[in-house]
RNA sequence: GCCCGAGUGGCGGAAUGGUAGACGCGCUGGACUCAAAAUCCUGUGUCCUUAAAAGACGUGCCGGUUCGAUCCCGGCCUCGGGCACCA
């Protein structure tokens, strides 16, 4: 028999699918261990070999873990609602749904041909009523729901309602609250439900008709589609993120993530302490208190000048009338501003002077007090107090605008740029004169408290998630607007399903494309028109997957105890800063409530790198259809073209294949080097318009799943990124015919019952070893590399024996699924070789079977100790300590380490 | 600007204080073959020299710790990623 993979796969792959070998069940008798991919959004495009990376290192885990004996849940989905399925079907006309169906049907196909483990009976995807009404409910909660800063978590809105009624809270007494109308009442709760409604300076994109979260806006642009982003006013609904800014940053410390990627969280949360300091504002004769954030109070005595944000409602307050046109032509000019814009002129120094003056709390003086975009509204108060000499910001702006600048710390020079540093000694600082700017800091912040010239405060940079999308394809709001009051829907009307409508854009008028629907109403009363936003339905998928098919709970009480949290999460680092905040957000607010029992989702979670395309070129000489080859470039000016990467095979081109490419290169000619055409390469986006798009599904007809899997994981470190190069592909699909030929020969079957030798066993054991300890470490490359070693090894010494082969056969099982079930099948096993058990390391065996040991002791001096075979490392060394100590340490001083290369050399090292 | 991470043959990469370059690709030479494919064997860091052996150098650069450094520490250079008027 040869190893066919062809019929080996599609056999194993309809025998898993058939007798629903990876369907999860909960079994309170077997550790549990749940596994998770970030499940896609299914474009149009298909998957290419970039994406099932992270598939294939989550399922070796997964088939790892459950030949150690654990129940693993594996399942996998899809994020199905989105933007591209919209836009193709405001292009076409065709309802999104279809789309998304076909894309599905087309990746569940990809997927399939892979042999991942997924226990696909617990699939979903977001856009299926059964989840979203799960989707809505939680927003529900959410709306029901305000944050309690004493007890520190969600409570039901009702309590806060029963605080106004009784004790009143915050600046709401029971007499305010009993006087107010119900709409009233609305606008107050707003400010405290966890989904709320409010108006918010968002990004809005012109080009796709809707506002996008701050992770959804890249440089300005949109993530999707790059379009332009502008700032605008609107009232949007928004998740109260920000009250878990503390919680989800000091979750961190108990996660097992990288550190760079939990680092890019605490600098999205941005969490800084400093003080509130209160200045009065004299416009004219008007008073008014403003109130400012610094992180440097200690610097108070070096303010020069105050500054406003442009939005902040104070700039209208403060301008005098003198003022009144240059500050509305300054205000003007910022609004007109996109996004981008602003973005791209963070070093022109622009703002207009208000014509007020504010007084320095602490000095008396007074400062004039500008408007400039460099100060933003959404952050601390939206005012500084602006110290030029210590803040690079504030002297850029005094240097343009002709401000003072006192430098208060000692020595520093300022007259070529300003000195931000926190170190130094202060002076012309009043009470701080002498200390170290470490001291002035807490001192600063101690005198303003005492003086009640304001507070220390915490401030974090962390936003609250705008929540609506001007968009069709989305789950629709569980609200309807009675007598104009935001009002939720009864928990039976879900799950709220999307309407027909005859087009997907937005109206004449600019309303959301629901605003289409015919009898878009609930109770004769209007329904919301926008739509949830993409992380809506990715924010708490892995807890329906525990439960998927429960129609009274998210999940159940039972599953959720059971499963708990995701122990393993594989995905791309792109989702740092969207996906893995809310949904950590989201699930901080159910544990609250108390619908889950883990206060965070993801225990460990490894991002995997992204596999990029290997583009070719071709060099057509300009203005003409000649096309000469790498090498011979330089002597011609010429043209650089991407060409299609499936037209050339180890750089070189297939001419006829180029010239059938595309009409206009029919009739080219060619300037060869040595009778070929070599193409230039480089590494570039695995993308379409680059023609350097790897299909999975091409690997699976050439070389098989399995040699699939195993050259994904021998590429590189799962964690790199990393081209993709078809070049090696051979090395791997080598050795599993290498394997398989341990058992066949032509039709022959090699396999004996024959006891194995010493030798055997150190091949094996190590083996074992090796793959336990590298699964463990995420460090797949170099399992393939063993298990090479080990191959080749039995090879050479024409070892076929079942001792040896059957273990093995269950050690490449995680990796190369399909080849294992038909060699477990050939070895007379009736079962799955997933219901195998992992071989028992034995650790004994490995060691050399060699008894002289040579030592090398200060690196100079060499002898050797005999001592018998097959002891451990462990044991070799206190071998050679008893034996050497008393000839080698007469000092006194102890041996801190001894050192054994395997078998090699034992290095005693005095320390 | 700030914060992470990484620099090792022709290439992907191994080795985290102990024989640097495992394993694979590519390349060299050979066996089998009418031929090709497939398969197998051989060599393959650089330099010098040689019939061979041996030797010197070698993990971005400079310095330090150590008997010993790709690995630890300090400084620099380069590349990649993230954040970016966040006061």
């Amino acid at each position: 028999m040869e190893y066919n993979f062809r019929e080996i796969e599609q056999k194993w792959q309809a025998r898993w699918a058939a007798e629903h070998t990876f369907k999860a069940v909960e079994d309170a008798s077997r550790p549990k261990y749940y596994v998770l991919d970030m499940f896609p959004y299914p474009s149009g495009a298909g998957l290419h070999v970039g994406h099932p990376l992270g598939y294939i290192a989550s399922d070796i885990f997964s088939r790892y873990k459950r030949l150690q004996g654990f129940n693993v849940l594996h399942p996998m989905g899809y994020d199905a609602f989105g933007l591209p399925a919209e836009q193709y079907a405001i292009q076409t006309g065709q309802h999104p749904e279809v789309t998304t169906d076909k894309n599905v049907a087309r990746y569940r196909q990809q997927l399939d041909r892979i042999g991942f483990s997924y226990d696909w009976e617990r699939s979903f995807r977001t856009c299926d009523p059964d989840y979203f009404k799960w989707t809505q409910w939680a927003f529900l909660q959410m709306f029901g729901s305000w944050y309690d800063p004493e007890q520190n978590k969600a409570r039901p809105i009702t309590e806060l309602i029963a605080r106004f009624e009784s004790t009143g809270y915050a600046d709401v007494t029971p007499e305010r609250w009993k006087a107010a109308s119900e709409r009233e009442k609305s606008d107050i709760l707003m400010n405290y439900r966890i989904a709320y409604q409010g108006e918010t300076s968002v990004n809005w994109c012109p080009e796709l008709g809707t506002v996008l979260a701050n992770d959804e806006v890249k440089d300005g642009l949109s993530v999707r589609g790059g379009f332009p982003v502008e700032q605008k006013k609107m009232t949007q609904w928004q998740l109260r993120v920000s009250a878990y800014a503390e919680r989800l940053l000091d979750g961190l410390d108990r996660l097992d993530w990288t550190e760079s990627l939990k680092e890019m969280q605490r600098n999205w949360i941005g969490k800084s302490y400093g003080t509130e300091v209160v200045f009065t504002v004299e416009t004219g004769d008007k008073k008014t208190d403003v109130t400012i954030f610094t992180t440097r109070v200690d610097t108070i005595f070096g303010v020069t000048f105050m500054v406003l944000a442009p939005e902040s409602e104070l700039t209208q307050q403060l301008t005098t009338p003198g003022q009144e046109a240059a500050v509305a032509e300054y205000l003007a000019y910022v609004a007109k501003k996109t996004e981008r814009e602003r973005m791209a002129e963070t070093k022109t120094v622009t703002g207009v002077f208000s014509g007020s003056y504010g007084i320095n709390p602490l000095t008396g003086q007074k400062v004039p007090v500008w408007i400039s975009e460099y100060v933003l509204a959404g952050y601390g108060t939206g005012a500084i107090m602006a110290v030029p000499a210590h803040d690079s910001r504030d002297y850029a702006f005094a240097r343009k605008f002709d401000l003072p600048i006192v430098p208060i710390i000692e020595g520093c020079d300022v007259s070529e740029q300003s000195f931000d540093a926190k170190e130094g000694r202060m002076c012309n600082s009043g009470f701080l004169n002498g200390m170290d700017v470490k001291e002035a800091i807490p001192a600063a912040m101690d005198y303003v408290e005492a003086h009640g010239l304001g507070h220390r405060k915490t401030n974090y940079r962390l936003r609250d998630a705008i929540f609506s999308r001007q968009r069709y394809w989305g789950e629709p709001f569980p609200i309807y607007y009675k007598n104009g009051i935001p009002t939720p829907l009864p928990q039976e009307a879900l799950p709220l399903t999307l309407p027909e409508i005859d087009q997907y854009k937005p109206t004449a008028d600019g309303q959301p494309p629901l605003a289409r629907a015919k009898d878009w109403t609930y109770d004769g009363w209007p329904l919301e028109t926008s739509t949830m936003p993409g992380f809506a339905g990715s924010s708490a998928y892995y807890l329906r997957y525990m439960d998927p098919r429960n129609d009274r709970a998210l999940v159940s009480p039972e599953a959720n105890a059971y499963w708990r949290s995701v122990d393993l999460y594989i995905g791309g680092t792109e989702h740092a800063t969207g996906h893995l905040i809310y949904s950590r957000f989201w699930n901080k607010f159910l544990y609250d409530l108390g619908y889950v029992c883990e206060d965070e989702p993801f225990r460990k979670l490894i991002n995997q790198g992204m596999i990029q395309g290997r583009s070719n070129f071709v060099y057509r000489i300009v203005g003409t259809n000649t096309f000469v080859s790498a090498g011979l470039k330089e002597q011609y000016q010429t043209q650089e073209i991407h060409v299609d990467i499936s037209l050339v095979r180890n750089d070189r081109l297939d001419l006829e294949g180029f010239r059938a490419w595309r009409p206009e290169f029919a009739q080219a000619e060619f300037v060869l080097e040595n009778g070929e055409y070599i193409c230039g390469w480089a590494v570039e986006k695995m993308s379409k318009s680059m023609y350097n798009v790897v299909n999975p599904d091409d690997i699976c007809d050439s070389y098989g799943a399995d040699t699939l899997r195993l050259y994904e994981m021998f590429l590189g470190p799962l964690e790199q990124s990393k081209p993709w190069d078809t070049k090696g592909i051979d090395g791997v699909h080598r050795f599993l015919r290498k394997f398989w030929r341990l058992f066949y020969d032509g039709d022959r079957f090699l396999v004996t019952d024959e006891e194995a030798s010493a030798e055997d066993l150190k091949t094996l054991h190590k083996l074992i070893g090796k793959e336990q300890s590298d699964i463990e470490n995420f460090s797949f490359n170099t399992t393939v590399s063993a298990f090479m070693i080990a191959v080749n090894d039995l090879t050479d010494r024409k070892v076929s024996k079942r001792a040896v082969l059957e273990p093995m056969v269950i050690l490449l099982s995680p990796f190369a699924p399909h080849i294992a079930e038909e060699l477990w099948q050939a070895l007379g096993h009736t079962d799955s070789v997933a219901y195998a058990a992992f071989p028992v390391y034995h650790p004994e065996y490995t060691v050399e079977n060699n008894c002289t040991y040579p030592v090398s002791f200060n690196g100079k001096m060499r002898f050797t100790v005999d001592l018998p075979k097959t002891l451990t490392p462990a044991q070799v060394q206190e071998q050679v300590l008893a034996s050497e100590q008393t000839a080698r340490y007469t000092d006194g001083k102890t041996v801190v380490k001894v050192i054994v290369v395997p078998g090699k050399i034992v290095n005693i090292v005095l320390k």
